[in-house]
DNA sequence: GCACACATGTAACAGGTTACATGATTTT
DNA sequence: AAAATCATGTAACCTGTTACATGTGTGC
């Protein structure tokens, strides 16, 4: 996935509501955002100059609560107007997923071949594992009707990511003796 | 995802049991890995080339069937053993999917915006329309259980390939209204 | 004869990772 | 005092896409 540029909306979006860092934006990449998305930080604060020079952030660099020096982003009416035409495309085209595990699995021809059975105990793990972490994440952003009504998205998304968990795990357990 | 070189491996797995033409490489990519994998002829070329300088495919061009001129590939020894390498290696960390769907959902806050009922019509008609195609190709490929056997990990990410399908698109059904 | 598939390549560029760099503040 | 976290940046490099480029064989 080399060429578009999803990162630069991903930064409006999460800079839409209230103005942050590039420290800010790196860290919610950690948790939150990670996801379903990754960026590294050498790439956010260059994503974000770049993002100021065409106008679509603003920046207000100084010392905040007479700490360190921060530099914080803002989105401008232009930005904010990428980020609805965005928004509003339809996006097309299912994305690949790109799974190393999958990839070889398919090259492991013979049905009695003993590392299938390594290879989906270790999946197994890794996926019991991320459940819980999703499980608990939900528990813990959308307990009440409230919270979901205030970051549907967010919670659909999260939803979804739970079931499909579940359905790898279901799968795993089929083929697994 | 810069920097694994995955292709390095699915070409010595494509070539491992059978001598290929970039092409014939190529055209595998749009059907059945393009399922899960994606890779263009101008990638691909270049890869088979930078394989032969490291000794882990040999080549043989030449008039095959007195028609085009080909460039066969065949694995060598040594390319037989980093794929091996390679297959025995646990893979571990789950990847990202990165998904621009899910991504422009996450930043639509509003439970009754309009725009995520139009989104979730689009991806049942995506989803719906995959999966068919993926219950196509499972009829086609493995109707019986020795076709299975001979294509054993094939058959399985394609099993798992479809239960996705299966319940993202119950996902869309439970929000969409 | 024309369109399409076969067949192979190169060049420019964009996106993304790793590594290099530096310094301040907070926590242990 | 040391370690961890806060905070920001640059440079080298690799992967992958788009575009440019060229020529042959086959089916209509």
């Amino acid at each position: 996935m080399a060429q578009k540029n999803l990162l630069k909306y991903i930064l409006l979006g999460l800079l839409e509501n209230e103005k942050k860092t590039g420290y800010d934006l790196k860290k919610l990449f950690e948790t939150e955002i990670g996801e379903f998305w990754s960026a590294k930080h050498s790439q956010i604060y260059l994503e974000l100059k770049r993002l100021e020079e065409q106008g679509y952030i603003s920046s207000e660099t100084g010392l905040f609560g007479n700490k360190l020096e921060k530099t914080y982003y803002t989105v401008t009416d232009n930005g904010r107007k990428v980020l609805n035409e965005w928004e509003e495309t339809p996006t097309g085209e299912l994305p690949i997923n790109k799974d190393e595990f999958i990839l070889k699995l398919y090259f492991i021809h013979d049905k009695n071949d003993k590392r299938i059975q390594e290879m989906l105990s270790e999946q197994y793990r890794l996926h019991v594992s991320k459940l819980s972490h999703l499980k608990k994440r939900k528990n813990l952003l959308f307990k009440d009707e409230i919270s979901r009504s205030k970051n549907y998205g967010h919670f659909l998304i999260l939803d979804l990511a739970i079931r499909r968990e579940k359905e790898y795990i279901g799968w795993i357990k089929q083929y697994l003796h």
